[in-house]
DNA sequence: TTAGGGTTAG
């Protein structure tokens, strides 16, 4: 473009618009719509004007003229206004065009607020609003998502019997749309008479941005029908919800349709389709359409090293970033292309490379975009080195709700749920809007600290929000009451869902499995096949370790056999893990090391440890010293079962054994996991670690665990001492036990928590059996129910008993 | 037309 005649241009626009505005003034005639013409015009020129500086990379300039174009358009309202102000009243009560024409410069680009504010004052005034007003106001509605007016004026309309008029409805249904009122939109949709491609694109876009695959899937079919034939518009909105849905064959047919009607070269239409090939993982058509184009800009680079980073092909996706850094040497990088690249990093762990990248960018002297910022965030807590991720959190100078959610569920994903509470916390207090993405990480951090309280507030939230209609929401909310404890409220939220996918139906399972109910996942896993949902990988093993809490053998086996054969899943190392758990913790323990020894997969770590800790328990301690060679031949992975080893030998007596085991384990590096236990007063999260006496009421919690003792001795209780694995006398043993972490927990309850209401106590390891004893015992002596939720499921303890029917 | 955060199991 030349930068001269544009100026020429911008000369002349000026002037007729001088002139336009003196006729105007002096006739009150239509000129009013021809000084708006010339004035949007001239905008026009200089937004031109601008891009062309910028291009350039002449920075100051574009800031002159882009302050000049700044003054130019406050100046059309001005200027817009000024006429109409002019106008006599009798003469602007008579004309509706003059209304009209200065609502549509309002509307046009803005401010919406005054296209309203003059609506309302049109009809104050007496003068009737036209099939002409209408589309013009509801886009200023639309625009503000100003429902309460778009929804009056329909209502007028439908009185006035002036809903017919294709613009009006087209504008109503486009309004309805970006309000999200998608039952609304389909309602004036389906009673229109007449639908142009305006129309079908409008109601079209309004099913794509709610990810309904089917309804556009019909929409495109029933327009054709219709003899309308989609438009470019309507192929570009099409096709990512296509990518979405991996739906490859539809996209090349698609593909197909862009060839036939011409719009193949179409730059915004290429780069829709090679990121729809990009999103189905069809990388070679998608390098083969970026290839073919003659016209590409930034969106088209960015999608491209965008859809190599999705098909995991990280050194096409730097290639090409290079490639693009080479041709726009003087720019800053795309953000967007920067961002898909760290993702790739992200994607390979491979921090260093993210950060190098990050500083060479900082160097080029970009600024740094929160979207890139945000990536970075996800890339440390990713890569599990979550204190890099809070620092960089607290020196961002922007944050987001992305950012928030980014680093709430990074806090979970790295054992950290309180501190994902405290930024939930913080978010609000800030003002920063949760988003459903955000909830989708606040209720795992629920779930796993089985903290109730937050996660029924989130629940009420969620519901104000609408954000429960999303099904990922839901099945996330299912889990979080399940694992709360609340197994009954889980199963409300499930039937209530009017969506299901195999993960609500997974999640619910497992929820059964938790609480030893392994009849009923059995049965809510029937009810699924019923209904015709596919069940995945996951939901064998949510079954069959639903079948190991409950004890179910032969139906764990059955389900297991099933599988392969009536279901075509191969089953993966952590299938033959349940399996093996449920064979050996059911006292098979031949069986299960027959599975072991027939299984086509080399068995790992937790596979051994599965069988031997049931050895433990059998007190099969022929079987330990073959299966200890196996896990010495697995070299370091085998490390973190010498724990077991160490322990089995040190409950048989054999201390030497014991000893050796641990300095081995000392020279492999192995650090063992403390055990702590939680448990939630009055809004407070109280956590403890074994023998702990950090917490400020510990004098009374040992005085209170003491006394208990003392009472549960008279009731026979013995401390099982080969839980202690220490070669320690004896009362050191006991001591030990006694101030075991979910000991110290429910003493804390105890002591905190009046009444006969019952006490949860969480633990991040599996519950300890003279713990488990002792439990059952305190029930009785305090007449409380306790509920201790470990790493695998509930045991609710009352009156001497535990849920789990002692089988664990 | 591209883009950051997200649910179940182990």
């Amino acid at each position: 473009m030349d930068e001269k005649r544009t100026l020429a241009e911008i000369k002349s626009a000026k002037l007729e618009a001088k002139d336009a505005e003196r006729v105007a003034m002096q006739t009150f005639r239509d000129k009013s719509a021809l000084l708006e013409v010339y004035t949007k015009a001239s905008i026009k020129l200089y937004k031109q004007l601008v891009q062309m500086k910028a291009k350039q990379h002449q920075v100051n300039s574009a800031k002159i003229i882009e302050r000049d174009l700044n003054v130019l358009e406050a100046n059309t309202d001005d200027l817009a206004q000024r006429v109409f102000n002019a106008v006599p009243s009798p003469y602007r009560r008579r004309k509706d065009f003059l209304w009209n024409q200065l609502i549509r410069a309002y509307a046009w680009e803005g401010p919406f607020k005054k296209a309203i504010d003059l609506y309302h004052e049109m009809v104050d005034f007496g003068v009737k609003p036209t099939n002409y007003t209408y589309p013009v106001v509801l886009k200023a509605c639309a625009a503000l998502r100003d429902t309460e007016t778009g929804v009056k004026i329909h209502g007028d309309l439908e009185r006035l019997g002036l809903g017919a008029d294709v613009f009006v409805c087209t504008a109503l249904v486009d309004f309805y749309v970006k309000c999200g009122c998608l039952g609304q939109a389909w309602e004036v949709f389906d009673g229109m008479p007449h639908r142009d491609i305006v129309a079908w694109n409008a109601m079209i876009a309004g099913c794509a941005a709610h990810g309904l695959f089917g309804d556009v899937l019909g929409l495109v079919l029933e327009m054709q029908e219709e003899g309308v034939s989609p438009n470019s518009s309507t192929l570009v909105t099409i096709l990512p919800v296509i990518g979405e849905a991996n739906e490859v064959t539809l996209g090349k047919a698609v593909h197909g349709l862009c060839l036939r009607k011409g719009v193949y070269g179409d730059v915004v239409v290429g780069t829709a389709l090679l990121d729809m090939y990009g999103r189905c993982g069809l990388l070679n058509y998608a390098r083969r359409i970026f290839d073919g184009m003659s016209l590409k800009n930034e969106v088209t680079w960015s999608a491209m090293v965008g859809a190599c980073i999705t098909c995991d092909s990280m050194e096409d996706g730097l290639q090409l970033f290079r490639q693009m850094r080479a041709e726009n040497s003087g720019d800053s990088p795309s953000p967007v292309a920067l961002a898909a690249v760290i993702r790739g990093f992200a994607k390979l762990i491979d921090v260093e490379a993210a950060k190098q990248l990050h500083g060479y960018t900082l160097k080029l002297g970009s600024i740094l975009d929160l979207m890139v910022g945000n990536t970075l965030l996800s890339l440390y807590a990713k890569c599990g080195i979550i204190n890099d991720a809070l620092r960089f959190f607290e020196e961002m100078n922007f944050k987001d709700s992305v950012s928030y959610s980014a680093l709430i569920s990074g806090c979970v994903q790295n054992g950290m749920a309180e501190e994902a509470l405290k930024l939930f916390r913080k978010m609000w207090l800030f003002g920063v809007e949760p988003e459903s993405a955000t909830i989708m990480g606040l209720f795992p951090a629920c779930s796993y600290l089985a903290a109730l309280r937050p996660g029924r507030c989130a629940h009420g939230f969620s519901i104000r929000r609408g954000f429960t209609e999303d099904v990922s929401v839901s099945n996330a909310l299912v889990d979080m009451y399940a694992k709360c404890g609340k197994i009954d409220v889980a199963r409300i939220v499930f039937n209530k869902m009017h969506k299901r996918d195999v993960v609500s139906w997974n999640a619910m399972i497992i929820g059964y499995g938790i609480h030893g109910l392994g009849l009923e996942a059995i049965s809510l896993f029937q009810n699924m096949l019923v209904v015709g949902q596919k069940p995945d990988d996951v939901t064998f093993i949510s079954l069959l370790s639903a079948c190991s809490h409950a004890g179910l053998i032969a139906e764990g086996m059955q389900w297991f056999h099933s599988m392969g054969k009536q279901f075509s899943i191969k089953p993966r190392i952590d299938h033959y893990l349940c399996i093996v758990d449920l064979l050996s913790r059911g006292g098979s323990l031949e069986d299960a090391y027959k599975i072991i020894r027939e299984m086509p997969l080399e068995p790992d770590i937790r596979i051994w440890n599965a069988l031997l800790s049931a050895c433990r328990i059998y007190k099969k301690v022929e079987l330990v010293e073959e299966i200890s060679n196996k896990i010495q031949s697995l070299g370091p992975e085998g490390t973190g079962n010498l724990v077991l080893l160490s322990n089995i030998y040190s409950t048989a007596g054999r201390w030497d054994d014991a000893a050796d085991v641990r300095v081995m384990q000392k020279g492999l590096g192995f650090k063992k996991i403390p055990g702590s236990s939680w448990i939630e007063v009055d809004r407070v999260i109280h956590a403890f670690l074994g023998g702990d006496q950090s917490h400020p009421e510990s004098a009374r919690i040992h005085a209170k665990l003491l006394e208990l003792q003392a009472e549960m001795k008279k009731m026979g209780y013995s401390a099982e001492a080969n839980f202690v694995y220490q070669d320690v006398e004896e009362e050191e043993k006991e001591l030990i036990l006694l101030y075991h972490s979910e000991k110290l927990a429910v003493a804390f309850g105890l002591l905190n928590i009046h009444g006969k209401s019952p006490i949860l106590v969480t633990k991040n390891l599996r519950v300890c059996g003279d713990c488990h004893t002792a439990l059952k015992i305190i029930t009785i002596i305090t007449e409380r129910r306790i509920t201790l939720r470990d790493t695998v499921r509930f045991h609710h303890f009352y009156n001497g008993k535990c849920s789990c029917g002692d089988f664990w």
